[in-house]
DNA sequence: CTGTTAGCGCATTCAT
DNA sequence: ATGAATGCGCTAACAG
């Protein structure tokens, strides 16, 4: 392993490699690129490019194809938060993945969401990346700018802004809650509070309305709303104010795995038994609803299928030039464990 | 937001804002990108820019310029360990910082270490970057070979294969494994065991040896060495073999906290007293340490400092064209709990 | 302060 | 199968 320390802009260029093995540089260039050629040219003008350490510039190379074979990835959180969040890092798994098999190099863009211009402003560039996938959009005019001012086909994870007109694909959040919330009326809970997420994802809004449609579906006036919570520690305030005010609840209804964690902890700071006193149910299924005790009654979603079929969209429409059907929409389904 | 379906190639150029402008295309670079011109120039060329959604070329901008001004991060795992791991995630959010700040847009690359070549093939290329962090580097010749191929300015996180011709940062792993083991030994513990990490990586090689290195100065053999735990379940089960082979053991120093973890649960299921029979060391101070039941003794790491200074390097050599002195080895510390 | 002239390094016609 | 010519879209001298 030899890493000269190569002065910035320099290296050896198609030119000299073409040269060396003695033919014109577009003959280099197929050679390299598998074009026609013949065997005894590839020959030399592999010998060159070895001799040479001859490695493509890419702005040239995307410059000239006007395509660059990779795609960005935004998620709209700071890294930090991002590698916290199981949902970020199984989206990104299979968004890549995806993108491997489609012959597209993903960048993950790492951001500061209240800086973003100076923090991706660089990535999303024509010329840079052919597409952009965005997971977790939340409402901010700086973000949207610099979307919109992009230029480039993107596709959301979570419904956006203007759903009419905005490529996504999204899992049935309003319907995963709604069998949650009904689940807990079926077992008799008369009081079901819900403890929402952030009002800036459309995930949190359209879970809170199927808390609300189970309670029209079945006619009983739905209990207190307390939104904001996101992670683990601030639902767990979150969850003691709602108990402050609203001791007479039965059951809880969690944004997501990570607060319904926040909440018992609250329930148990408060001597509240689960599920006897008060239930709980979570959205996600990931590794936390079984590690916590008890073991949550929660929503599954189908993440990695989620993050798939938007890629498959980013690709559908750089291979065809026109946008495959949209939005597809997820199925979520209920797991019955012990909290309720 | 009105992300119009932009056909891929297509897009205003700068050509056609300079004739909007009145002006010619270099004028409209200059005033785009605040070299000198006339206020009512400026005034002019933004005007036209905006009405035409201009956005420059990232290809041809830094072909032209013959710089990117944004640096690849590489981290030699799989995405799903690199969410995982905390390590990769302090390292990660550091880095990032540390590049915003000195205007270099960071690019997460994601691989695949068993298929590197198209995972990250297309993003080391001179003309997409202009240098490269890793992390976790572990001896690999496709990946060698692709760091070395790219002729970029590359920054090891741990000591790479080649120290005295590679620029590159560490913690001092051996001291630190040094410090837990004479710990120990001065608590009374007569047979220490190490529980290593994988050989393949610079730290699992260095705590190893820091661990005989106590010894040695104590004059008392070193117990028994089992390697090869990366995670808390593989862990957990070296911990086992380790105890069926070698019962007699009063001490363990493990690769990790996360390793530590594995070692706990295998202990317990052996009826085995943490610390009145085994006593146990971890290394890095996360979470964990302080979640797990004892809390660890641990050896702390500096880990934003060292990610720091990693970029630090790569961000001196980019700006002077020189390397800085390296390496740069931040110091270890010894963290005492109720694990010994 | 501005326009003209040259590239940056590569892919891709088009002839041959 | 190969070479010459052209252009990708932009920045950076260089004159004026």
């Amino acid at each position: 392993m030899s890493l000269e320390a190569s002065s910035v802009g320099r290296g050896p260029t198609l030119d000299e490699v073409a040269r060396l093995a003695g033919v014109s540089r577009s003959t280099a260039s197929r050679a390299l690129n598998g074009g026609v050629a013949s065997p005894q040219t590839v020959e030399a003008v592999e010998r060159a490019r070895a001799e040479l350490g001859f490695v493509p510039n890419r702005a040239a190379r995307d410059l000239a194809r006007r395509r660059t074979d990779s795609v960005a990835i935004v998620i709209q959180e700071t890294p930090a938060a991002i590698f916290h969040n199981p949902f970020h890092a199984l989206v990104t798994t299979a968004l890549a993945t995806r993108f491997w098999e489609a012959g597209l190099q993903p960048l993950l863009a790492l951001m500061d969401p209240f800086e973003p211009e100076p923090t991706v402003g660089r990535i999303l560039h024509r010329g840079h990346v052919d597409g952009v996938v965005v997971s977790a959009f939340q409402e901010s005019p700086p973000v949207e700018n610099l979307l919109t001012g992009s230029g480039l086909p993107t596709v959301f994870i979570g419904r956006p802004p203007r759903p009419d007109s905005l490529p996504y694909v999204d899992v049935d959040n309003r319907r995963g809650a709604h069998l949650a919330t009904r689940h807990l009326l079926e077992r008799g809970r008369r009081r079901i509070a819900c403890l929402g997420g952030p009002a800036t994802l459309s995930s949190g809004v359209d879970r809170r309305q199927g808390w609300l449609d189970a309670h029209h579906e079945a006619g009983i006036a739905p209990g207190p709303y307390l939104g904001g919570a996101a992670d683990t520690a601030s639902a767990r305030d979150q969850a003691q104010r709602l108990l402050r005010q609203h001791p007479a609840i039965d059951a809880i209804v969690a944004y997501s795995d990570a607060v319904a964690a926040g909440a018992i902890q609250a329930l148990r700071a408060a001597g509240r038994a689960i599920p006897d006193d008060i239930a709980l149910t979570g959205v996600d299924n990931f590794a936390t609803a079984t590690e916590v005790c008890p073991n949550l009654t929660t929503v599954a979603q189908p993440v990695p299928e989620l993050a798939r079929a938007a890629a498959d969209l980013l690709i559908g429409y750089l291979q065809n030039g026109a946008w495959p059907a949209w939005p597809r929409i997820l199925a979520t389904e209920l797991i019955v464990r012990d909290s309720t």
